[in-house]
DNA sequence: GGTCGAATCAGGGGGTTCCCTCATGGTGGA
DNA sequence: TCCACCATGAGGGAACCCCCTGATTCGACC
């Protein structure tokens, strides 16, 4: 049975390097290098499975989450493959989140890579080794560090994370306040509200704590 | 008139990308995944470039690195095209540092990376437009931030860079002085001098600086 | 229509950071 | 020997950071 697939990828070099490396039982009816145009590939081709690369620029929530949202909550959508350079536990955790069905980096090999898309394609999820162990973290019951990342920035409201990311880029609250045209008095509550959610304790935690999950 | 060339770069993706997006006028005589393979494949076929992955993992110096050193101080050298996914300033200055005749992202276009290894073969220094700037502010009469990482250090007295390494962890003076048994305020003294020596102006900065140079 | 959360701002207090000057003792080179 | 440099430390001041209480406005939700 013929597997067919569109691949995401802003990088021609990859794109094709992915094309080529697929086995001859997988059919590549489709490509695309951007948020947009991936959608309405994907909408117009209908495959199968979706190889997405997870650093996709664009979009407003970071590329391939956007190509995630858009895609997959509707009636025969495709299995999604997130293909990265990055396995940082975070982008892993949040890709998979959002409704991707394997992950791998781009060290797989050709044939590793055909594999894992044809068991996508059958509804297996697909993992790295070294991968797999974070996304049981996160799912597991322990909840773990990296699960609590998302739900972490998900208690900051919007203004809070406003303020956050500047405040860990190390502006002062005075200049903070400047940028945002509110008063200091106002930059410092919701500083004072952002700590007490994180749990942290002053603003080179938070500094850390945003750097860790590329926040800043 | 071909170009010979050989790709190094531990991806197969990408190997097989880079392979089938060059021209037909570009000759790919050999590949190689790891350091001890590229040198001992470059030593033996010879090519007039190399297009080499900026990280490489393996060796002692960072992977590619450890190939440029071992390649390039002989006669008959060929010319070293690298390819990476980073744009960051340090990773291109110390690439160039090493003897890189070009630069380019993977971002490239297949059309544009063939035009980038013919024109290195033929002499020319390579890099995309946004990275050039890097380049000459290293080399540059100013000598510019990124040539002055390891003088900088150098600057300080050791010390001031014991005192330096902890402050940028986010200790406060208080945490640091306890930390090596002396009083705070020569805490205050060697953090003062080491800010007057960098020429930052707070401990954020300091922080940041430490972050880009990897000393933290 | 009352409640609740988000966003805005104020006053005040205690600790921290950064800068300035100044001082002492040790070490090593001219 | 003397000077330069380093490490150590003190005092004081201005600004900044963090926390506390308390307040108003506005929109959303039941």
């Amino acid at each position: 049975m013929t597997v067919s697939v569109v691949i995401v990828d802003d990088h021609d070099v990859i794109r094709v390097g992915v094309r080529e490396s697929l086995d001859d039982d997988i059919s590549v009816i489709g490509e695309a290098r951007d948020v947009e145009s991936a959608v309405a590939e994907i909408r117009a081709k209908a495959p199968q499975v979706v190889i997405l690369d997870v650093h996709l620029p664009g979009g407003t929530g970071g590329g391939a989450l956007d190509v995630l949202a858009e895609v997959l909550h509707r009636p025969g959508a495709p299995r999604v493959l997130a293909l990265s350079v990055s396995d940082a536990a975070e982008d892993v955790v949040a890709t998979v989140r959002a409704g991707a069905r394997g992950y791998v980096t781009k060290s797989i090999s050709g044939p590793d890579l055909s594999d894992a898309v044809r068991r996508v394609a059958t509804g297996d999820a697909v993992f790295s080794p070294r991968l797999a162990g974070f996304v049981l973290d996160a799912f597991g019951a322990a909840g773990g560090e990296v699960a609590a990342a998302d739900e972490d920035l998900d208690k900051l409201t919007e203004r809070e994370q406003e303020v956050m990311r500047l405040i860990a880029r190390g502006y002062t609250y005075r200049e903070v306040a400047e940028k945002l045209f509110i008063s200091i008095k106002t930059v410092e509550t919701h500083v004072g509200k952002v700590l007490h959610k994180l749990q942290l304790s002053n603003r080179h935690e938070l500094a850390h704590w945003a750097a860790q999950r590329r926040i800043v």
